[in-house]
DNA sequence: TGTTAATCGAGACGGTACGTCTTGTCTTTCG
DNA sequence: CGAAAGACAAGACGTACCGTCTCGATTAACA
């Protein structure tokens, strides 16, 4: 038997608490506690969908949708990577960059939330730029051999950045990460 | 200055505690109360010191002292990157992991312990690798303008894997990175 | 009245369920919900049924029926009461015990489940006494103006002991309250 | 070594914030998070203190000191005993109801309470009736065997009725009761 | 040689959040 | 409609840390 289904109205009032808070206040700031007193929900309620801290974050983030900026494609590789790094770069430094770093402190707390962020956020970013680079890769523009690697040469200086440095991810640095990659790609 | 001085002893009894309760726990659950209880120190002689965590943590990193791994000099850029590269990895993916996840979990908490790292931690280490592509530099084996982003090439990927993806830092990941931090030092 | 009927199995597992609880973990670890979980009853089907923990109690003692202990008509006040104060310490000082420190918890809430437990568990043992001082009276063995007194002096004490020394219900202190009650009842 | 002594004001607030609740709003509501709010207490400064509720009320109870009515001495035992018995009665019944509530409440739990009860609460005033036998005693009034069964014929029928007909505690009541221990002090 | 001032341990203190539990109500599906 | 299942708001439970604050007892350096 099944009984009462949960409400599905309360799920998007928790997501919505959930990401005001860390906006507002920091991921360390952001309580199960004060989740629950902001959305008007038992803590009963919001401890029967989150058992961590973690799940709800990531469940937050997937609620307001992975808001994809196209994918381009000019015929060139370093046209194509300069707008998409240029793009996640800004995405990153401006707007979200609250909830960047409230991935990245769970991340770093050691437990399987690592795991499940890769699947759920770090991953499917990851693809864009594999498209770009497998087109250029038929165009000759890439030799290197590893995609992931090429890949980690620009998503790993930009958390390096959101961690340390918050101010780095600058148009310039992101021209200058471009031609890096670019350059990797294409070994002598 | 009047008064009785501080016992030296007892900083040495709180960096082995925190690093111990770091190593065992988690940073996560190294607590100020847990360091006290742990080291025989009272709670205001640990604050008298450290008004935070992130004070402590550094400054407990800082009595290890840095284990800096010699930098070589072999006459060619891949080989003396491919050696600090496969070091730094396995220093970080080996023994000293809990304590880098404890620095990037400070640090994505936001506050000016970021700052702090940095001089103390991280950016000498990168110094090493400044002083070998000065080298490479000198011979002709880098053109690329920017030291720092082809070392952002380097630390980037590795932070971005102490985060997400531990088991990353392999031997053959590192030669992976050296090939194309090599080939974007000299772009085409 | 329309609809269907009310399983009346239900109310046999309810009863059985919150008299284990009380036995097995006492009164106040009896909850609703465990009774609940206990009978394989939803906690609606049960609210409908008893509105308070109280309710449920005095339903469930119900439920067993009153093991009325046979009224002693010896001819001698002495020896009658002598039989059935013996009896009723014994009763509540072994097996039911645990069910009278329920009753007692309950009445002390200040509710009205007291006003419902004398109708329903006190009185009716009230009367078995009322019985036995009447015939007395007849005799003239008593001749102390109100019976509801006399039989205050041996309830009394024994939920007194029932609430503060358990362990003072034994036959000698039986006989000493019955000894006092024969007095009291012929005033010089 | 010895650490901050606690702050006996706390305590005062803790007790009167408890005697306040339980006057109030019933024993039962009466909860730990409410006497904390209410004393301005920390939760924590409270259970340091008492682990549990009953020792807290216990504590509050003995704070107050115990307002003992003087011992008659008049040469008749009907009379000192009518007297204090009408006192003991009037006082259960008018202003400290709530709290004599809240003893047998706790006292039906059947934990230890009961056992510290009786030594801070009940028998201290048992001794005062002993007091007024004892002298009976030695005029000749009293020639039953034990006191304290006089003793139970008096608080018994009180605490009885405390749980189950609060109304019943009248200073007519207070006679016949009287009357029916003086009888059973003195059997035929 | 005291005095003085900062240290030390111990631990109390007001807060805040934790994660669990129970209460009594309500919604769903099934029979 | 009754019943099982279980979601829900409310709120108390007892615990853990936080950072601050007394205590009384040690130390030095200064007077």
């Amino acid at each position: 038997m099944q009984g009462r289904p949960r409400d599905p109205a309360l799920d998007a009032a928790i997501h919505q608490a959930a990401l005001d808070l860390v906006a507002e206040r920091g991921y360390g700031r952001m309580t199960m506690e004060g989740v629950a007193a902001r959305s008007g929900v038992s803590k009963q309620a919001l401890y029967r969908r989150y058992s961590a801290k973690g799940d709800l974050l990531l469940a937050a983030l997937d609620s307001v949708g992975r808001e994809v900026f196209p994918v381009p494609d000019t015929g060139s590789l370093r046209e194509d990577l300069l707008r998409m790094v240029t793009a996640a770069f800004a995405l990153h430094r401006d707007s979200n960059s609250a909830f960047s770093q409230a991935v990245a402190a769970e991340a770093a707390q050691g437990s399987d939330f690592a795991r499940k962020a890769v699947d759920s956020v770090i991953n499917p970013r990851r693809e864009l730029f594999r498209e770009v680079i497998t087109r250029a890769r038929e165009r000759g523009e890439v030799t290197f051999a590893d995609d992931d690697v090429l890949i980690d040469l620009i998503y790993g200086p930009m958390w390096y950045a959101l961690l340390f440095d918050f101010d780095r991810l600058t148009e310039s640095y992101a021209a200058s990460i471009t031609d890096a990659v670019v350059a990797a790609g294409q070994p002598a």
